[in-house]
RNA sequence: GGAGAGGUGGCAGAGCGGUCGAAUGCGGCGGUCUUGAAAACCGCUUUACCCGCAAGGGUAACGGGGGUUCGAAUCCCUCCCUCUCCGCCA
């Protein structure tokens, strides 16, 4: 959510930000404004009628105590009006802000100066681009194939035990799964991120904190009978640590890194484009997550992406780095750079990063704070980058390194899979 | 799943119908003392919203929601959670 201070202060900024995001914001702002000012004359009456209540309250207790009863009554006689009207407003008051609390989870947030305007990914712009494209040899295939043949992949059992989308991996695949997830912490526990291991459902509290709900309710599992939505990212559980509390500003920065499987339903995303690995409902993900204070958010999200380059680079994939436009970028984010690899035998860029910086939007709904030098609570920014997504970095190592005698462990995975080579 | 106990400020722990945002202790911050430190002593020490340039003032919050009452941390209802015992189980 969009701070209330801000949308009130920075009125014109807000716009202007918003329309990076191909918003007309104006309307959106003004029902904002108009719902905030009716709260808060609302506000202003009812503890009005609340002061005048107790002041009558104390009254009627210094009359019954010096036994001035007759006073008392007619004293406690005035209250039932007041009550009344103080019951109304209360009503009031609670639905006011019920309608603004609402008003603002449908307004995305507000995309930071640098980020590029647009409304498709074609408007996202390439920062850099590094490795080389390997060609391919003869016959070469993608890596549903691959998989298929070499026996460690295999989406038709996926199917028969749980559904599409659901990927059963088995020996040296199963092991390079493994590999991956433990090189990824093993890279992020050297850079100081603390490593947790977090439930894999949460509740709707959390759920909401962290933006996923109400935006993207349809997008999670949903278990009913408990009330509880399997994580969609770490994200979600990691960064809910830290709702409602306030941190000492010493505390910070928080560097947070876990692994967990990830679960989402990606309803109406079917076609050509999800064989595979492409798009699966259930994967595995390394997530590193942060808080910070405001000030140092933008050098902390570019710092996330070397590190994130850093791993890419080990696992010599050629990948590049892209400046999401507004209109491409998710609901709760100020700025986000996606990291997408080269997966050879299909020809095509795979997402397998998102790093954003959400700056406030997260950290107002989930009431993290930090207390700043001047002793004040102030919220604080928090950013999250994928490091790295597996299925996708699977699928491109996979295509890229097949050679006809196997398929070419990187050589800094190898000390984690314990061979060099996939074979038949 | 069954039975019982309990949820109060950073922590521990009182309060059980009125002046209680809440005793006391610990912790934290500031000060006195000291060459410095410790000890001792004194003071301060929750958060949100509203009004105000500020000083300051108002309202709300004792797990959540509802009720009784002029007035509730205190009484009633309900939900949630934690702990102990029993059962079941990785």
């Amino acid at each position: 959510m969009l701070e209330l201070t801000f949308l009130r202060e920075h009125r014109e900024e807000a716009e202007q930000r918003l329309l990076k995001r191909n918003i007309d914001a104006r309307s959106l702002l003004d029902q904002a404004s108009s719902l905030d000012e009716k709260r808060r004359s609302t506000q202003q009456e009812l503890d009005a009628r609340l002061a005048e209540l107790n002041g009558l309250s104390r009254t009627i207790g210094d009359l019954m105590r010096t036994g001035k009863k007759e006073e008392a009554e007619a004293a406690r006689a005035k209250t039932t009006e007041l009550k009344a009207t103080a019951a109304s407003l209360k009503e009031q008051l609670e639905a006011v802000e019920k309608a603004l609390h609402d008003h603002l989870c449908t307004i995305p947030n507000a995309p930071s100066k640098n980020v590029p305007p647009g409304r498709t990914p074609e408007e996202n712009v390439t920062v850099m681009q590094e490795g080389a494209i390997p060609t391919l040899h003869a016959g070469a295939r993608p890596h549903w194939e691959l998989g298929e043949e070499y026996g460690f992949l295999h989406m038709d059992l996926g199917v028969k035990v749980t559904g599409a989308g659901f990927p059963v991996y088995s020996g040296q695949g199963a092991k390079l799964q493994r590999a991956l997830i433990s090189f990824f912490l093993d890279r992020a526990i050297a850079a100081g991120y603390r490593e947790i291991i977090p439930p894999h459902m949460v509740n709707a509290d959390s759920a909401f904190g962290t933006g996923q709900l109400p935006d993207k309710e349809g997008q999670m599992y949903h278990a009913t009978v408990d009330g509880l939505y399997l994580i969609p990212t770490a994200e979600v559980p990691i960064t809910n640590l830290y709702r409602d509390e306030i941190v000492d500003a010493a505390q910070l920065p928080v560097k947070m890194v876990g692994y967990t499987p990830c679960f989402r339903r990606e309803a109406g995303s079917y076609g050509a484009h999800v064989r595979g690995l492409n798009r699966v409902h259930q994967f595995d993900k390394v997530e590193i997550v942060r808080i910070e204070k405001p000030e140092n958010s933008y050098a902390v999200l570019d710092e996330m992406v070397e590190h994130v380059k850093g791993l890419l680079r080990a696992l010599e994939l050629p990948y590049r780095q892209l400046l999401l436009c507004g209109g491409d970028m998710g609901f709760s984010s100020a700025m986000t750079y996606d990291m997408e690899v080269y997966s050879a035998a299909q020809e095509r860029w795979l997402e397998v990063s998102s790093i954003s910086n959400f700056e406030t939007y997260q950290s107002n709904r989930l009431k993290l704070r930090y207390r700043g030098e001047d002793k004040k609570p102030r919220l604080a920014h928090t950013l999250n980058g994928s490091a790295l997504a597996l299925a996708r970095i699977v699928a491109a190592l996979l295509e890229n390194n097949q050679t006809p005698e196997g398929i070419r462990i990187p050589e800094a995975l190898q000390a984690y899979t314990g061979f060099a080579m996939i074979h038949k």
